[in-house]
DNA sequence: ACAAAAGTGTTGACTTTACACCCATGG
DNA sequence: CCATGGGTGTAAAGTCAACACTTTTGT
């Protein structure tokens, strides 16, 4: 039959495309950057260092697809994802024509633990991103691209909440933007703009972050609202 | 044999997601912004408005579908497109899982000619953003969508260029910031601001756009560099 | 008492906004 | 000659950048 006929050459055409999600979840320790990489346990790349991902189900939206494989692959939940890119080359896969698309997570490095060994993977490690080698796939392009990510979500008030969610001091909030960003900013500058968006309060208590003199403790006001740092 | 069952379980598992592209094609016609729809000759939506758009071969890259796409069902070619987002709801398409990986295009109005029928549509019309009724799919989101990165985009020098590739005044280019960003600009501080970026030339050239004084023709300078306008 | 990091205020440079008048053309 | 939109400059406000000294704690 030529419906028939014409449903199979579509399929050829058409419906043999993989979709999987890949996630760079990043944390800041000590104002140095780092992602986290899972060791693979299977073919292809067996043994080879990677970002967290992998296929997407039918019936399950990209977003809680990218959930359930960093949940199965490290053991992380709860991880607040935002949207980095699609990676969509030929060859990007050696067994069949796979789309990512990909996602930025940041996580404070205090607050969570990353199973070492898991059913697809053998270990998990934080690696600083200067540190970071040749990793499968395409995953090196999918992590530059989370970078410029990442530095484009830093600078909204959103994600600092997630990375800072039980009060932070100042000095500490510009180690991070100065790690993440790659530049340095004046420490009375950047309290008065901190503070200029009238977002964040001072708790009252001090903590002890790297100096010698304790540091105010702030947190985020209750009413959110998403201004630009910069 | 197990891997075989595997296989098998796998596919239905992860292997049936179709993957389509869909753009929105923009163009600014005397202040007033207008997507470029077709009307639909099958099913399903059978004879309902639509963005234009289709399945990706497995063999092509995401843009070049959306490029062959745009070609088949308007006839447009050298369209420059912008990557806008992802559409993955469950249920977008009746008849199988789809993702769409959407665009945004932008074009001179003067500049094209559209195709009125080809093998998929039966018309194609430029309608003004704020009269754009039901369309197919999920296509009113998608569209909402391709305004925000329009936005986004209109305010890099970039789009710029695409849009007025022979020449422009700078009253015309203002007419098409506020069209898109929905607000005014002070003339003054307008092309202050425009000439400030020592991106564009007087041509020595002048021409009538919309005013009864000739308004005088700048074009972009050789060197081509990207900087935000606002 | 000193080393190390935290806290604070002022000034000048720059950017953005507000605003009023004259000019060239078509009708 | 008048109506319409185009072209120009200046001053005030706001934002950003540069910069030095004092405070608190641990050793």
């Amino acid at each position: 039959m030529q419906g028939e006929k014409n449903m199979r050459k579509n399929f050829e055409l058409y419906k043999n495309i993989g979709v999987h999600t890949i996630t760079s979840i990043f944390t800041v320790d000590k104002g140095v950057v780092k992602v986290l990489l899972v060791k693979r346990k299977n073919e292809p790349f067996k043994d080879m260092w990677a970002l967290v991902g992998g296929a997407v189900y039918n019936n399950e939206l990209l977003r809680e697809g990218a959930l359930r494989e960093i949940k199965e692959k490290t053991g992380l939940e709860g991880v607040k994802i935002y949207e980095s890119g699609i990676f969509d080359k030929l060859d990007r896969s050696p067994i069949m024509r796979m789309i990512a698309v990909t996602y930025v997570g940041i996580v404070d490095i205090n607050k969570v633990n990353v199973l070492s060994e898991t059913i697809n993977t053998e270990d998990a490690s934080w690696v600083p991103i200067d540190k970071v080698k040749r990793l499968a796939y395409d995953h090196n392009d999918i992590l530059l691209k989370a970078l410029d990510t990442l530095k484009e979500l830093i600078v909204s008030t959103d994600i600092l909440k997630g990375l800072f969610p039980n009060g932070f001091t100042i000095p500490e909030v510009q180690k991070t933007y100065e790690a993440i960003l790659g530049k340095e900013f004046d420490r009375r500058n950047f309290r008065k703009k901190l503070l200029s968006l009238r977002l964040i309060t001072d708790t009252g208590k001090e903590i002890l972050f790297e100096g010698k003199r304790p540091a105010k403790l702030y947190k985020f006001d209750k009413r959110k609202e998403n201004k630009s740092v910069f």
